[in-house]
DNA sequence: AAATGTTCCAACCGCGTCTTG
DNA sequence: GCAAGACGCGGTTGGAACATT
């Protein structure tokens, strides 16, 4: 048995909101709050409702018509910051969004695909492209983006790490600092004595030793990041001097690292 | 000028978590 | 303690706008 609907599907209307939408929706939140109740208040809007599952009204609220949202290009120093938050703790995209001010995390998660995340990949992109010769752009690219870049941040110790509990816990939405369950969370960020999570690098072993075929050469030539993916992020301002180092740490710029200490806080 | 490909972003979907009765 | 409902999140998609051929 599934999950009841939120809404009346047949009765919502779908896709992009019209101005006369925003406006009912705008004015209504302004005037009465949201309730505390995103589901019913389509309901409550104007003397017909407003044909939106809630859902959606809220997520419309949220990512749009909110007062305080910031609509535009990112800067450079929100730039690092989330391409320094992404690499430490993920796809944590509200996390992130909480550390910028005015931005969404549907907005930060967008521009990270669109955006930022060719950036930052795409100077290693064209360095690799000088190493291989075979193959074509197109495969090039989709190579990098999916596998690649999956691995890089996983590199980086999120999933072995970071689990998506502890770092609810760690940010406080639990309210309470996590240690009763016994499992030490160890933060990506501080230095650990190998230039990769152990977990990672058994695993990335033992993938890339696997006998399926064209796993191997891949893994290989993939896992060969701890130098060769990060020299990627080395134009980036917080991140100057993390490829000679033994410290995982690229924490220099120090928006992240304020946001590193509030997450350790807890 | 038309066809095709690419980029970008708003919105949707499904699922895990939280809250409430 | 349990179940139902609501919330919040992250991944994905649809389609408009723009670029290229």
């Amino acid at each position: 048995m599934g999950r009841a609907p939120c809404c009346d599907k047949a009765n919502v209307k779908k896709g992009p909101w019209s101005p006369d939408e925003d406006a009912l929706l705008r004015s209504y939140v302004e005037q009465h709050g949201t309730g505390g109740n995103w589901i019913t208040l389509p309901q409550k809007i104007g003397t017909v409702g407003l044909k939106r599952c809630g859902k959606s009204c809220r997520l419309r609220w949220l990512n749009y018509l909110r007062p305080d949202i910031k609509h535009g290009g990112f800067s450079e120093e929100e730039d690092n910051l989330i391409c320094s938050l992404y690499i430490s703790i993920g796809s944590r995209w509200s996390i992130i969004a909480a550390h910028l001010p005015g931005r969404t995390d549907n907005d930060i998660k967008n521009y990270w695909n669109t955006k930022l995340k060719k950036k930052l990949f795409g100077k290693q992109r064209t360095d690799r492209r000088q190493c291989r010769s075979i193959g074509t752009a197109k495969q090039e690219s989709d190579r990098f983006d999916d596998g690649g870049l999956g691995i890089v941040i996983d590199g980086a110790g999120q999933n072995d790490f970071w689990t998506s509990t502890s770092i609810r816990e760690l940010h406080g939405e639990v309210g309470e600092r996590s240690s009763s369950d016994g499992v030490s969370y160890q933060s990506p960020l501080v230095a650990p004595s190998s230039p990769l999570p152990q977990p990672l690098r058994e695993d990335s072993a033992s993938l890339a030793s696997s006998s399926l075929p064209g796993v191997s050469t891949d893994l290989d030539e993939l896992f060969q990041f701890d130098l060769v993916k990060l020299e990627g992020l080395d134009f980036f301002n917080g991140f100057e001097g993390v490829k000679n180092s033994n410290e995982v740490s690229p924490l220099v710029c120090p928006s992240v690292v304020q946001a590193h200490n509030e997450l350790l806080q807890w």
